[in-house]
RNA sequence: GUGGGUAUAGCUCAGUUGGUUAGAGCACCAGGUUGUGGCCCUGGGUGUCGUGGGUUCAAAUCCCACUACUCACC
């Protein structure tokens, strides 16, 4: 089991604080990872990462590392740690979500799926063995099991056997990790993926079922995907009461800052997604005011700072016709900044969230902040 | 100077024997993006059809003049 060592408990909503250590070091929760898919968090160097975003965890994936450059290459490299230059921890995603978003290329069978490279057509096979297998080359401190993604909208009987289908993995994962060790020194810890879709007795069902397996701690998959917001959180506050209370609880893909808030308020530890990184390459950029499409015209000649109430590189340095500027011309540079920006807004998100929640006014300044980022200026 | 050609959206250009409210690509403007392809998706026409006359029920389209650009020849 990887110990959440809790360190505050909010009174009047489910929302905590703590601490839990790999081998790479020390995060502390509520936490948000960047995504860096292919080994890099887009647009984004590993010191402006770990010295002005403050990042203390990133994700990265199974399936686009296997693919490119292959495991052999990061076996040669001694792992990704050194392959990417990232001493602090990494989490990788198993490739489920893949099965799930790349459905004109992929079989679903029962040991595994099949699927064709996005990048040469080429076949591949993913079995939970093989995944883990993979993660062990890669040398994550924390690995993901295979599971299956289920759509939206998706009904009962398909949810209820994609649960099933992602038990029979999860207990294949959990095997592979038993029999395999650690190839470059430091521990590994192994979660397992919670699905069921928006059916209740569905994620109970898939919690109990991991539960009985025991991982060293539990995501919650599936959500995120397209159904209302209000029925991800009710699924949310549902699932987090049916995980372990001493361990981190990570709940996959999500979200936008408000999404992320309200879920830490219901009790969720650790997040990842691409919108911070993705949408600060399309000039979407998130600040204390709210958002700003940085490409519109009414910013041509605005000479201030993004965010006046932020300081990252990006607000302490560049005015908002610069960055106008650079998107409009396609320089590399405004996604560079952005990036910086967004990521440094996340992750000062989640800061403050274990601030608030330390002082025991969480719940105040969630609801006073929710309004203020939600602005569309 | 003479003869020919061209002129339609910011750019490059379609536009039938004259026939509804003049189109495309790119650009531009406005949105979207939830376990990542900088991709992609959605919506928007922003126009004195070079200018002025004429023919016609009806002209970007036919006729005349002018203007600009361009090619060839003196």
């Amino acid at each position: 089991m990887l110990k959440l060592n809790i360190t505050t408990e909010d009174s009047s909503c489910k929302a905590r604080t703590g601490f839990f250590e790999t081998d790479h070091g020390i995060v502390e929760t509520p936490i948000f990872m960047p995504v860096g898919t292919q080994g890099t968090v887009k647009a984004v160097n590993q010191s402006y990462l770990e010295n002005e975003i403050k990042a203390q965890i990133v994700l990265s994936n199974t399936y686009h590392l296997y693919l490119r450059p292959g495991i052999e290459i990061l076996e040669s490299a001694g792992g990704l740690h050194k392959f990417m230059n990232w001493e602090k921890p990494i989490l990788t995603d198993s490739g489920g979500y893949q099965i799930f978003s790349l459905t004109e290329l992929r079989k679903l069978k029962e040991d595994g799926v099949e699927f064709k490279s996005h990048l040469d057509g080429s076949k591949h096979f993913f079995t939970p063995e093989k995944v883990i297998g993979i993660q062990r080359s890669i040398g994550s401190d924390i690995m993901m099991v295979l599971d299956e993604c289920a759509p939206y909208p998706c009904d009962y009987d398909y949810a209820n056997k994609s649960v099933d289908l992602t038990t029979r993995w999860a207990l294949l994962n959990k095997k592979s990790f038993i029999n395999s060790t650690p190839k470059y020194g430091h521990n590994q810890f192994l979660f397992g993926i919670m699905q069921g879709s928006i059916y209740k007795d569905l994620r109970k069902k898939s919690a109990e079922q991991l539960q009985e397996i025991g991982f060293d701690s539990y995501a919650i998959g599936g959500l995120a995907v397209g159904e209302p917001v209000d029925k991800m959180y009710e699924l949310v506050n549902y699932t987090t009461d049916l995980m372990p209370r001493e361990s981190p609880r990570y709940l996959m893909g999500v979200g936008r800052p408000e999404n992320i808030i309200e879920a830490i308020s219901l009790g969720v530890d650790m997040f990842d997604c691409v919108m911070p990184t993705r949408n600060a390459r399309n000039a979407y950029l998130f600040t204390w005011d709210g958002t700003v499409l940085m490409r519109n015209a009414r910013y041509k000649n605005d000479f201030k700072p993004l965010d006046e109430n932020c300081n990252c590189y990006t607000c302490r340095n560049y005015s908002r016709a610069y960055l106008r500027h650079l998107f409009i011309a396609e320089e590399i540079l405004a996604l560079e900044l952005a990036s910086i920006h967004n990521l440094y807004f996340y992750l000062e998100l989640v800061s403050k969230a274990r601030e608030n929640i330390i002082s025991g006014n969480f719940l105040n300044w969630r609801n006073r902040i929710i309004n203020q980022i939600s602005i569309k200026n």
